[in-house]
This record gives structure tokens, C-alpha cells and sequence, in this order.
DNA sequence: TGACTTATAGACTGTATAGTCTAATATAAA
DNA sequence: TTTATATTAGACTATACAGTCTATAAGTCA
């Protein structure tokens, strides 16, 4: 066994906590009394499981996004939906991000406007991470269209472009007030583009 | 005649270049020495002419936005342009602000990323302007639709949602390496909504 | 020339922040 | 009990930044 006292949280869990504050309020807002106080941590605990600001905020980046995907990964795949009822849950998705007071949008698209252009390491992530969420959604598309499940003007790769698009837009659009109308529509345009059979 | 030394500088010409910093760097990561060094005059003249550094910069978005407004309503306007060719010159303004290495995307998009949840006063501007701006689109659809130059599927207010959502994502998206074709690929998707007569 | 205004460089101040260090305490195994 | 590690609170350091102040020069008009 290993020698000395043994740690009093779980890593998982306090970084589960950072997420949310960096979600909320972005990178360089966010402080880090900001972070041990929603941590519950100590400062000192926060160096030595995480280095510094910047590794728990790439951890944090890098768990959002395995969640994201497996969320999205396993949605597509459950054997018990519909694809109608697979893109209206794809839909829904937007709307829990992006619904209400002060509503965080998607983390990877946040970022992307934050951080891609001035930190190397981070934009790697979001450039590959970007590309595998892209890859999910196609395959989705190309195999429901060639199923016949659907029908569409645009090809796979359209529809999950548009997709990405409409998220993205989102994103900047809940940090305005009274914009649910205008996301409401821009999913009302993403599913005519789309005929169910 | 007014007494002492005059002004050395125009005020709207030293604008503009802040105008440049703040739309390529965003108001935080923009140091008042970037500023001051960008705009050629000094850090007092600066403070003596603007105020302070958040003034400056609420100056130079409206400027932002009025070139940009009177741009597009210039553009719909003109008498020796097809339809078609407007909407062609509306997909050119996303080419322009999102090709290249670091391109700067659209000011105000970004903005609403950076600045709409903490900024009372910039969340109004933004607010409102891009009502504004929605509104020129909308009427150009909605004129186009009834004077049957133009048909979709699609109303006049959707086009234009779908229009700003793909300049809001755009903006995002240039932001990381090799996206045109991406980009390209929303343009595509909405002209294929726009049928011309 | 004198009064007035603008300009500049650069020193200075106050504050916020990331990160380090210290001292004291707690827990487990040898 | 000793040794090793974990934890915490909080002091401390270094730095970056917005904004102010000072001293000095320069242009315009009476």
C-alpha cells in the first residue's frame, strides 16, 4: 500500500465542478478563486492535481467534448429511435444549451471564438475535435440517407455542416436577449431541409 | 478663432485604426499600449479624445456597425444590380472578413461572444443593432419575394436568420485552420435555398 | 510677449491575477 | 513512533494592466 494520508476527493469529480465554471463564464473570466471556491478545494490541492490554470482548463475542454460525443454517439446509435426521432433529439440538444437566462451555449463553440486563434495547444484540440464531431454527425446523415430513412436536397456532409452551423450560431445568439425566436426558426429551417420516410 | 495648439489628428482617422486592433484582437486581449502605439498619438491624448479605453472601444463598434449597415443597405439599394447579383455581393461580404490566416470575421459577431453577458452597455448596442441589421435583410427578401425576382421555400425572415446564422458561425469558424471549405459549403447551402427568376 | 491649448514621453499608482511558499494539521503504513 | 503524503488557510511574489500625473515642448491668437 501507499504510504500517507490519502486523497479527500475524487479528481473526476472537481474537475466535473471546473467545467462548469469555465462553461459558464469562459477562460480568461474565470479566476481561480473563482475555481477553488467551486472546486471546494484548496489552492494548493488544485496545483498539485492539475498543474496550473491552463492543464485543468484543457482537461476540462477535453472532458466536455468526450461528453459531448459520447452523448451525441450514443443517441444516433440507440436501436430504440426513430431517425425522425434521433434528429429531433439532436434539436433538443440546442435547445438545453442555449434556452433561458445567461445560458451557456456549447462549450466547443465558445472556445472556439475565445481561444483558437491565440493558444496553439488548445486549438488543436478544438480543430481535431471539431473534425471527429463533424465525422459523427455525417456518418449519421450518409446512413440514414442510405437507408432511405431520409431524403434531402443537401448531401451528408451539407447537413452536418448546417448542423455545426446552427450550434455555433446558437452559441453567440443566447448571449443576446429574446433571441429564442430566431433559434427556434433556424431549427424550423434545418428540419425542412430534411423529408422523413 | 479658438485659442492654443490645435489638433494634430483627426479624431475619426485615429478611430478607425482602433477600430482595426479591436476588431482583430477583441476588447480584453487589446492592451491600451496595442491601442496607442496602433493609433500613432499618445496615451494622454488618447484619454483627453475618448475618455477611457471602454468608451473608445463602444466608439469604435458603432463605427463598425454603421460602415457595416450602410455596406449592405448601399448594396441592396443599387439600382445597376440584379437580385441575384446582391445576394452573389451579401456571400462575397462573408468571403471578405473570413478568408486567410487570422482573419478578423465580423466585429460584431464576435462582440456578442465576448461581450454580451458582461457588458450591459455593449449588450444594448449590440441588441439593437443587430436588430437593425436583421430588419435590412429581412425587407431585401421580403421585396425580392414580392416582386417575384426571387422564390423559396423559405419566408423573407428565415433567409435572413439563416443569413446571420451563417456569418455568426463563419466568424467562428475562420478562427481555425482550413475551414473554407466549410464555409464555402454553408454559402453553397444558401443559395440552393433561393431560387432566381 | 503672454495667455491658452494641445501634444508627448515617461514616471507613477492602484488593482487584479496566476502562481509560490509557509506553517500547521490530518491520515495511513512501516 | 516514525515516515511519508495530503490538506488547508493564508501570506507572499511577480507581473500586467488601466488610468493618472508631471514636466516639457509646440502651435495659435491677442
Amino acid at each position: 500500500m501507499v504510504k500517507g494520508r490519502p486523497k479527500t476527493f475524487e479528481d473526476a469529480e472537481v474537475l466535473e465542478k471546473a467545467k462548469e465554471i469555465f462553461w459558464e463564464k469562459g477562460y480568461d473570466a474565470t479566476t481561480l478563486n473563482d475555481l477553488i471556491d467551486g472546486m471546494g478545494i484548496s489552492r494548493q490541492s488544485m496545483y498539485n492535481t492539475f498543474g496550473n490554470k491552463h492543464n485543468l482548463f484543457v482537461s476540462c475542454l477535453e472532458c466536455y467534448i468526450k461528453d459531448l460525443h459520447d452523448k451525441i454517439s450514443h443517441l444516433l446509435q440507440s436501436p430504440k429511435l426513430s431517425t425522425k426521432e434521433k434528429v429531433l433529439h439532436l434539436i433538443d440538444f440546442i435547445q438545453s444549451i442555449t434556452d433561458g437566462e445567461n445560458a451557456p451555449g456549447c462549450m466547443l463553440s465558445s472556445t472556439i471564438t475565445e481561444l483558437a486563434q491565440k493558444d496553439d495547444k488548445v486549438r488543436k484540440i478544438l480543430d481535431q475535435k471539431y473534425i471527429e464531431k463533424f465525422t459523427i454527425l455525417e456518418s449519421f446523415f450518409q446512413l440514414s440517407l442510405d437507408h432511405n430513412e431520409i431524403s434531402s436536397r443537401l448531401t451528408a456532409k451539407d447537413l452536418a455542416h448546417l448542423f455545426d452551423s446552427i450550434v455555433l450560431s446558437s452559441t453567440a445568439l443566447c448571449k443576446l436577449p429574446n433571441r429564442c425566436e430566431q433559434i427556434e426558426n433556424l431549427k424550423k429551417i434545418f428540419l425542412m431541409q430534411i423529408e422523413f420516410h
